[in-house]
DNA sequence: CGTTATATGTTAACCGGTTGACATATTCAA
DNA sequence: TTGAATATGTCAACCGGTTAACATATAACG
């Protein structure tokens, strides 16, 4: 209960704090003798350093922050998983938090990166003015958001992965196909997914309907948005989502008016979760590598933190699963 | 970029760094004249106040850490979310760990506890050793996990909850009912779920059917276990999964035995995470009430810091949704 | 007018570990 | 035997806030 410090456990073992420091460091010279009295003494006591002290002289705290809409959906917790595994293997320990797209958040966030002095953050979100990036100097690695020229960032293959969702119904002949995206913000990476998609309908002079169905909505109106494209006279024979969870919420409007999948319409969606991919195993998606993407932004952070050049951009593949 | 303290603050204001002080932390006397130099400096330095150095002096992080088996889990993905947006109205901040149900990363992530002085922890996960818990004398509260006498549990009516299944199941005239467990572990509340399906199944003088299939092997494995149903002979026509995820399995291997869904087979699952209630609005399961598990777990860790009472179980109720 | 409340400053200790500078002693190799 | 490498100790500054103690000055109040 009472706190032992490094001078308990030097007094202890008649050695110098000095000694005990270098033994935890493994600095200057040491005797194997020495060692083991420090070590003995330390099981004996139960001495924990405080890494806050630590952290303080030394400017650098070993820990990261995540800042994602919710970790409630699958593809960030997934890539909040693999963050998570990879920083824990340089010892970094990872502070999540759920910004929901509000601003107010997001910007409660960023105060915390320097506060608490996280050595580095990985963002998956963005609402704040992008000129609040700026200023900031800190360690920052984005996922699937540009924010400025001085934040790298990575991403998937997003224009690949529409291109390919979209010639995948194509050769299943459909001919009426609606493209379901998130907000078509410039800045967000996946807006490519619906660019390569209207450029396939062109080429092959079909008509484009894209339905835009903001994240940050709840999941009825979600639901609701979807109804509505086949209560229209539309007629899709074909959907592309760019979300494996809209393109469920598609087969589960579309069985309300008893249409027939894939017979009478053909789904293809975007992600590829394990999450998905388990209970879905049916779903024909465009499977990212978030495990990838994961690693790969802890890999650019840990190059910035440590002075490193790095990229503006890591575009990762993406692949068709049918 | 250089670093800019408390001194450079005062200096510039014109004022005491104990008055800076004062005014960041809203004690004693100060005059809004004051009040208003130092806030107009500290906006024109762009000051940010060195949160580890007042950690370090007041032994308090206001950090805490959530141990988990996987955030790709959607029960605790949603636990995270609760418990992250609840903590952030006190301004705490929380670290996530993936333990992997491996009692290496639970070990190491305790240890963290001390190092790093996060305030508390909440454990949704344990493999080492209870009694290692025991010599652990910082703040923690457990969620579905017995872990010993000192620590406090938020845990769901489990008993209940295997009830409502059971008897849901019984309503809909099955007879041939199979239950799908986690590991049965004693120190796991949701064991209950199959005591209580017992029982109900004795009173009804129906054959029992228990099949354990533990949390941490593979998907695959999973899906294996669940093939093996429909391949023996004992033709199930009813299926309590104590997971909506196990559940949905159910389904896809069923599928592939032509078995008619809900006309041949009925199933009943369990947790009523959102995703999952999204993507099956059609599942009958027993919900838990994943919110309020989050808020509670707060609320007691909370008072635990505070040095206030608490119980030493919180039982949150269930409901049959279907 | 004296007392009290308000307002601010000065100073220094403290939180717990790290590190550089320097001293000293032993061991070992050339 | 002498210089270098090894081994350990002493001492004190430092990281950036917080806080208690005490001094001082002005304003407010009865």
């Amino acid at each position: 209960m009472t706190k032992i410090t490094i001078k308990d456990v030097a007094q202890r073992a008649g050695v110098s704090v000095t000694s005990v420091s270098r033994v935890l460091n493994n600095r200057g010279y040491i005797s194997d003798n020495l060692r083991s009295k420090v070590m003995n003494t330390i099981e004996e006591l139960n001495y924990t350093p405080n890494e806050i002290a630590r952290s303080f002289y030394k400017n650098e705290t070993k820990s990261i922050a995540l800042i994602i809409p919710t970790i409630k959906n699958p593809f960030f917790s997934e890539l909040a998983f693999h963050i998570e595994r990879e920083l824990s293997k340089d010892g970094y320990h990872l502070y999540i938090g759920n910004s929901l797209n509000d601003e107010v958040n997001e910007r409660e966030y960023l105060k915390m990166l320097k506060e608490k002095r996280v050595d580095g953050m990985i963002v998956g979100s963005h609402n704040i003015d992008l000129e609040e990036y700026d200023e900031i100097n800190g360690n920052i690695v984005s996922v699937e958001r540009k924010i400025n020229d001085k934040i790298p960032i990575i991403e998937s293959d997003n224009y690949l992965g529409g291109q390919l969702a979209t010639e995948a119904l194509l050769k299943q002949d459909c001919k009426k196909i609606v493209c379901i995206t998130g907000s078509k913000t410039i800045n967000a990476p996946a807006s490519n997914r619906v660019v390569a998609y209207s450029e396939v309908m062109k080429e092959n002079n079909l008509e484009e309907k894209v339905i835009e169905i903001p994240f940050a909505v709840t999941e009825e109106e979600k639901k609701n948005k979807i109804n509505e494209i086949f209560a229209s006279s539309f007629n899709a024979d074909g959907i592309f989502a760019d979300d494996d969870i809209l393109a469920r919420y598609v087969m589960n409007e579309a069985a309300k008016y008893d249409i027939k999948i894939p017979e009478e319409l053909k789904i293809v969606g975007f992600d590829g979760t394990e999450m998905l991919r388990n209970l879905f195993p049916e779903l024909t998606t465009v499977e990212q590598s978030i495990e990838e993407m994961g690693k790969k932004s802890v890999e650019v952070l840990l190059n910035l933190i440590n002075n490193k050049k790095v990229e503006n951009v890591y575009t990762l593949p993406v692949k068709l699963n049918q």
